[in-house]
RNA sequence: GGGCGAUUAGCUCAGUUGGCCAGAGCGCUGCCUUUACAUGGCAGAUGUCGGGGGUUCGAGUCCCUCAUCGCCCACCA
């Protein structure tokens, strides 16, 4: 070895895997080699829009799975000369962390309260005055609210970031972020108000999806259907005659929600159904309430469904929503907010005769479950239940977080255009996914159906606490009534606000809620009104002009395709109004994680592996291997055998590159890359550069892993062997063939560690530091392109060398004696061609194989097959 | 009911624009302590490419159809 380069090469006696993780993040984060190039063009920069997780102090297989394989493309991108954009975020704002605060602390929040600056959380257990232990909640104002949340997150997510920093991610930490932010607040409160300047965003009393638990509105893209049990109830409706007297003729319904009977408004049926025709146009009276009702066609009733005649109240289900709207049928709700039959008893009753008004108050104030028993009995003993329920199982609506059916009722709400209501504008967003790049391209498809099925704007406005508050005012009117249609704004330069502490321009704190004042709009936004927002946050859209421009729209948005019709949607909505452009260029869609019986893991079916323990025994880098075996949005069966097949990829790394470093292939010079067998393998090493290039030029990463391994392992096991022999040579005077064999093995090593570099981050580091300067993470993607490395070749000797040491260990294995034992004779036939570079490489294979005799025969035929004769030495 | 995807060795998966005897790894079997690695090495066996039609000189690959599984959507009285 050369003097002047053992003291730059450090290689370890036995070198491993452990504490690979801890060094190499330290000296990652104090070098900065992933940190944003803020002086780059931006045709030079890639940026990515990464998923904010959700706060919670643990890590999921599935985040491991998405964010490795987006972390493989940016590392690939970076070494290929791109200033790489890529923040990460954390998604803080909202129900999971409001839930955990009112726990933490014992506390809930009141908006109505003023703030207290010296508020301190109480202890969420005393003792109660009889002495028991009692759970303690005490109200407090919005804003002390929320700073108690920002309190609970803050500590959270110090353990947060360590624990994802140990899954390798090249993140520039510099540019975290968090949707609850002063910055992000500020970001989505100015979005909202352009959006309320130009139209886009609206309020309006109508039908809404909610959350009796939550006491909150839900939007349609939050919605998920759960099998129940059910029953229909066949209930008997009374015609009644021209002069409104009962006539004893009946018209039977089959209904699953008996309890809403005191809310209908009309019957309806198919406009062909001949058995329903005579009855269009008439009245009917409701069963115990008599309430008069009329008998009306639509296209949507089904005549096969029940008796083919249903009734409408508002509202038992979005059909009523359709109904109530298109018939322009009365509003008669009687189910509160608070998902309870709501206690004073409605007009429409009342006008119905005392006996409705007994019925009704039967039911007042029970919830909705309580009520349908009740209803029931009211219906037998009036006879009109006909028959007994027919239990059934059927799907309903639920909030995705919640655990009671959703109710519909009327309230004032904001909405956002989406293209819900305006087909013009449906076309329009329906375009912009057309336009994007899909990864994997059929993920299109999810998108499209999701435009062409909206049936609503989307609803923004949500009745909780910890959020983005809408940043507007209402004008009180001279009797102290809030004026809806007098918006106050506030100020730009005033934002973030929050309108229950804060006040609109022009007022003062003593006119809040006084004839003349104003009142804060008390609710805040949909999460997803600014997650939708991340690439304006993270570019620093209104914040840092410059940034923005260098940075917008990104390259990349990765994530999971169960929010193909929230996260992404959404967020092409607010780029297109407010920058008229798409946001990214390019969305790559990752696959599920399944467990062994193809299931998808998730928390709910209990399937799930934590990645915390599995980074533990086998090593990031291996996790990540098997991360980034699976396809671009393909769904893959966790497989612990993979993550051990990594491991054991990131060993041989060490071992390969420990031996190659100990023979003295320090020097990748390709003017000493003379040998045959060596031009071969460079050959066929640059053959492999093109193909991961090209690979992860489409974004599949995990070809351009598998072509690299598939080279290093044959590199290993036929041309390390090969050339073992060659590079130890004499280190004082080493031959020709020494020095082409080290170069070689320097080129190869060189370009392998660079090849792995996005898959394996932490072991290529290491190896990469006994012998190259600076980091691999920061080194050029290999091109293997002339001039650097020897041309004019192709693999063919590599070929025929590894066909014939195959033959040889083929033969000693058949024999069951040891890779070391002597070969007598191989008597090798072959066309002209592969004969000659047989015998370019034969010191190396006569080496290798420990052979005496290596025979080359001109076969008659080239088209006759490769025929190799071994003999082993029989002798010993 | 509609859409999308999947179905290849016991298991997990590759098979790029249709082209010679269909591949890898794991697992399995046998052998080898070989001075980079026993956290190893070498070798071996294993497939009606979900079923059925069709196009073609030729189909795992293209078309039709059926089946099973998964995900998403739907106005589920």
């Amino acid at each position: 070895m050369h003097a002047d380069r053992a003291e730059a090469v450090q290689v370890p006696g036995k070198p491993n895997l452990d504490g690979l993780e801890t060094k190499w993040d330290a000296a990652w984060a104090s070098s900065g080699v992933y940190a944003f190039d803020r002086t780059a063009p931006r045709e030079r920069v890639f940026s990515i829009d990464t998923p904010p997780p959700t706060v919670s102090g643990s890590l999921h297989m599935g985040s491991v799975f998405g964010y490795v394989q987006t972390d493989a493309v940016a590392r690939y991108q970076r070494m290929a000369g791109k200033a790489v954009f890529y923040p990460m975020g954390w998604d803080d704002n909202g129900l999971p962390t409001e839930r955990r605060a009112q726990n933490y602390f014992g506390v809930h929040c009141d908006p109505s309260l003023p703030y207290d600056p010296d508020f301190t959380p109480p202890a969420t257990e005393g003792i109660g005055a009889d002495g028991k232990k009692v759970k303690r909640t005490e109200a407090c104002s919005r804003r002390n609210f929320v700073e108690l949340c920002i309190e609970l997150i803050t500590a959270d997510e110090v353990v947060f970031e360590a624990t994802w920093r140990r899954i390798g991610l090249s993140v520039d930490w510099s540019l975290l972020y968090q949707t609850i932010s002063d910055e992000a607040r500020a970001t989505s409160q100015r979005a909202f108000l352009h959006n309320l300047a130009r139209g886009e965003a609206y309020q309006a009393e109508a039908p809404t999806l909610w959350d009796v638990s939550f006491a909150t509105a839900v939007a349609q893209a939050e919605l998920e259907d759960r099998e129940r049990p059910g029953a229909y109830h066949r209930l008997a409706f009374h015609r009644v005659d021209d002069a409104g007297a009962v006539t004893g003729d009946d018209v039977f319904i089959e209904t699953t929600r008996p309890e809403l009977l005191a809310a209908c408004v009309a019957l309806v049926a198919h406009p062909d159904d001949e058995r329903y025709a005579p009855l269009f146009g008439t009245t009917v009276a409701t069963p115990v309430f008599g309430v008069r009702v009329p008998v009306l066609a639509h296209e949507l009733a089904e005549p096969d469904k029940g008796s083919g005649i249903a009734m409408i109240c508002t509202f038992g289900d979005t059909t009523d929503v359709t109904w109530w709207r298109e018939l322009e049928l009365p509003t008669r709700a009687i189910i509160g907010r608070n998902g309870r039959i709501r206690t004073e008893t409605p007009e429409w009753i009342t006008a119905a005769g005392d006996d409705a008004v007994t019925a009704y108050e039967t039911l007042a104030g029970k919830t909705v479950f309580s009520a349908q028993e009740q209803m029931v009995g009211l219906l037998r003993a009036s006879g009109d239940l006909i028959g007994e329920p027919e239990p059934i199982s059927h799907p309903v609506k639920f909030y995705e977080k919640g655990d009671k059916p959703l109710e519909i009722v009327t309230s004032r709400q904001w909405y956002f255009r989406n293209g819900g209501r305006d087909p013009e504008l449906r076309e329009m967003f329906a375009k912009r996914g057309t336009q994007l790049d899909w990864v994997p391209d059929h993920m299109r498809h999810r998108y499209q159906h999701w435009v062409d099925g909206l049936n609503g704007d989307w609803l923004v406005s949500r009745q909780r606490f910890f959020g983005v508050p809408i940043p507007i005012w209402y004008g009180v009117d001279a009797d102290g009534e809030p004026d809806h249609d007098t918006v106050l704004v506030p100020d730009e330069s005033a934002l973030p606000v929050d309108p229950s502490s804060d006040t609109p321009p022009g007022y003062d704190e003593s006119q809040r809620g006084a004839p003349g004042g104003f009142v804060g709009e008390a609710d805040v936004l949909d999460t997803w009104a600014t997650s939708s927002l991340t690439p304006q946050i993270a570019c620093g859209w209104g914040r840092d002009d410059d940034l923005f421009a260098r940075t917008f729209p990104m390259d990349l948005r990765p994530q999971g395709p169960e929010i193909i019709r929230t996260w992404l949607f959404d967020t092409i909505v607010r780029a297109h109004f407010e920058h008229g452009t798409l946001p990214w260029k390019r969305a790559t869609i990752n696959g599920w994680i399944l467990d062994p019986d193809r299931k998808k893991m998730s928390k709910s079916t209990g399937n799930v592996v934590t990645p915390l323990a599995l980074l533990e025994n086998y090593g990031t880098d291996a996790v990540r291997y098997w991360s980034t075996s699976a396809r671009p949005g393909t769904d893959t069966a966790f497989d612990e055998g993979q993550i051990k097949i990594g491991r054991r990829l990131a060993i041989k790394l060490l071992n390969a590159s420990r031996f190659a470093l100990n023979s003295g292939a320090t020097d990748p010079d390709p003017a000493h890359i003379t040998e045959a067998l060596d031009r071969a393998l460079v050959t066929r090493l640059a053959g492999v550069v093109a193909t991961a290039t090209a690979a992860f030029d489409a974004f599949d990463y995990a070809r351009a892993l598998e072509v690299t391994e598939a080279f290093f392992w044959d590199f290993c096991n036929d041309y390390l062997e090969l050339v073992k022999g060659r590079a130890y040579g004499d280190d004082a005077e080493p031959a020709d063939a020494t020095l082409s064999a080290r170069a070689t093995l320097a080129t190869a090593l060189d370009t392998v560690l660079r090849l792995f570099a996005p898959f394996l981050p932490f072991v290529t580091e290491e190896v990469w530091s006994w012998w190259r300067p600076g980091s691999v993470h920061a080194a050029a993607w290999p091109t293997g392109e002339p001039p650097a490395w020897p041309t004019g070749t192709d693999d063919t000797v590599l070929a025929v060398a590894a066909d014939v040491l195959g033959a040889i260990r083929h033969a000693k294995s058949d024999a069951k004696v040891s890779m070391k034992a002597p070969v007598a004779t191989v008597v090798f036939t072959d066309s002209a061609e592969r004969g000659a570079a047989l015998e370019a490489a034969a010191s190396d294979v006569v080496d290798a194989g420990v052979v005496t005799t290596l025979v080359v025969e001109q076969s008659d035929d080239d088209a006759s097959p490769t025929a190799i004769e071994v003999t082993l030495d029989q002798t010993d």
